[in-house]
DNA sequence: GTAAAAGGTAAGGGTAATGCACTTTT
DNA sequence: CAAAAGTGCATTACCCTTACCTTTTA
């Protein structure tokens, strides 16, 4: 049989050929020839698709439940076969028999009859059958088919979702995680996800949306949606956001929420100045102060976005200051502004600052310009430091032992003439006039620098 | 019925990357 | 002298955590 649909194959390929050569004016004709070999080549998704919808009226039966010909079992293995959520390469040979039969053909029973099943799930099936831990392989051979078919299907035409049984997705989740510990032994709890952490997420998510027969459009606004739509959605939903969680077992449930919402949304996310405009007008609405979800919603973007976009840009953007230099006048008023409220609790709050400072700075420019003003304190430390006592830092920078720069504990080495910020700074500052000192180690450095020091008296 | 856990939002906090003006090197 | 390369500064884009509320679950 196989041998003749080939042939049927071949000949149609030869017919398509024929027809675009002579007839390329039948633009018609070649996008339904199109659309029939693409169609051949999702037979297979037909043929499981219509296995799931017999699944969902499987009762008490046991496996000899036949629809389109095949038995429960048969469903169970292909789609179990089907999974396919390793990394490996797809085999073609030895999936043949799938891609070579044609819903509702008459050879469909014979082919199936014929396949061995055992043999065809071990690829592209990517169960090790014999991993016994695997409880998906477990379910398989104890026949608990229940346990590893989709529960529901959701019944509206426009989407057919699919919730994946319990067993897959918790085998799902093992074999992410696996896979997580492996790329990432020391995995980070406070910074920013890695990149091998995003790629895994990806990928994760991939294959989410495989299993479950959604589109990415579809996954991102089911993770944002408000109120579910219907059961379905809400359960993929949930069993999404629980597996994920435990894969990144480490990072907290919120972080990994936040993150993969910032990361998979349907909104727009670039700014124009009638954005803004509009953007300044609703932060300008009382009713709508401080709602930025419902901001987001009103402007199609991300509510983080809105809010950035609001305390960052528009809020300062509207007064003339903004670029000019900061006045000595500025300057003492912040200083003032900022020991006032740390004398008060011992934070400041960098925003309340800006208004404080009449809207006219950012929080961002405000707390820069403290930092900085600190750091001009520094420098006039460092500037005052004797040949002497500058030998004396860099020995004791150099006893530390250290060789990467991020390694140095400044707070250790912190005195009563120089703070730990002051540390950090003369050593910047004296690193540069070693050549390539990018390179070099610590220890490197305050070697050089020390030899300088001796030979160049005094210092400047 | 209730307490704990989880979902969800807003506010606070922060840094790497970038653009830009200026200086130094080729 | 021009062009390229390097530097320091300030801003921008992007991100994470915490606090706190509501809803769900055990």
């Amino acid at each position: 049989m196989p041998f003749i649909l080939l042939l049927q194959v071949l000949l149609l390929q030869a017919l398509f050929m024929y027809s675009f050569c002579y007839y390329t004016h039948c633009i018609n004709k070649i996008y339904i020839f199109f659309f029939w070999v693409s169609s051949f080549f999702n037979i297979r998704d037909e043929v499981t698709k219509s296995l799931f919808t017999t699944n969902c009226t499987y009762k008490s039966q046991t496996s000899q439940m036949n629809t389109n010909g095949h038995s429960v079992e048969e469903a169970v293995y292909k789609y179990v076969g089907e999974l396919n959520y390793n990394d490996t390469q797809h085999d073609e040979t030895s999936d043949s028999n799938w891609d070579n039969l044609s819903l509702g053909s008459d050879d469909l029973q014979d082919d199936l009859s014929n396949t061995n099943l055992q043999n065809n799930i071990t690829t592209p099936a990517k169960f090790d059958l014999e991993d016994d831990n695997n409880s998906v392989v477990k379910s398989l051979a104890d026949k608990n088919y229940r346990d590893l078919l989709p529960k529901i299907i959701s019944k509206s035409n426009d989407s057919k979702i699919i919730l994946v049984s319990d067993k897959i997705s918790a085998q799902l989740v093992v074999e992410f995680n696996e896979k997580r510990s492996k790329l990432i032994p020391n995995p980070p709890k406070n910074s920013n996800f890695l990149k091998t952490e995003q790629d895994l997420i990806n990928e994760f998510v991939l294959t989410f949306l495989k299993l479950n027969n959604i589109t990415m459009k579809q996954f991102n606004s089911l993770i944002w949606s408000e109120n579910d739509k219907n059961e379905i959605e809400k359960l993929v939903k949930m069993k999404f956001w629980k597996s994920i969680y435990k894969i990144f077992n480490y990072r907290l449930n919120s972080s990994i929420y936040k993150h993969v919402r910032r990361k998979y949304n349907n909104f727009n996310n670039h700014w124009n100045d009638e954005l803004d405009e509009r953007l300044f007008q609703l932060c300008h609405d009382e009713k709508l102060e401080g709602q930025w979800s419902k901001i987001g919603k009103l402007l199609d973007k991300l509510p983080d976005d809105c809010r950035d976009r609001w305390r960052n840009y528009v809020k300062v953007k509207d007064t003339k200051n903004s670029s000019k230099k900061w006045s000595p006048n500025e300057e003492a008023k912040l200083l003032r502004i900022v020991n006032e409220s740390l004398h008060k609790d011992q934070s400041a709050n960098w925003g309340h600052v800006s208004q404080l400072m009449g809207g006219a700075r950012s929080r961002i420019q405000c707390r820069y310009k403290w930092n900085k003003l600190h750091q001009q304190d520094s420098l006039v430390r460092i500037n005052s430091l004797s040949s002497e006592k500058l030998i004396m830092f860099f020995n004791k920078i150099k006893s530390l032992n250290t060789d990467e720069y991020e390694k140095i504990d400044w707070d250790s080495l912190a005195n009563k003439d120089l703070t730990p910020m002051d540390w950090k700074l003369c050593y910047n500052k004296w690193k540069r006039k070693i050549k390539s000192n990018k390179e070099k180690t610590v220890v490197e450095i305050c070697d050089e620098l020390l030899k300088l020091l001796k030979h160049e008296q005094p210092v400047k």
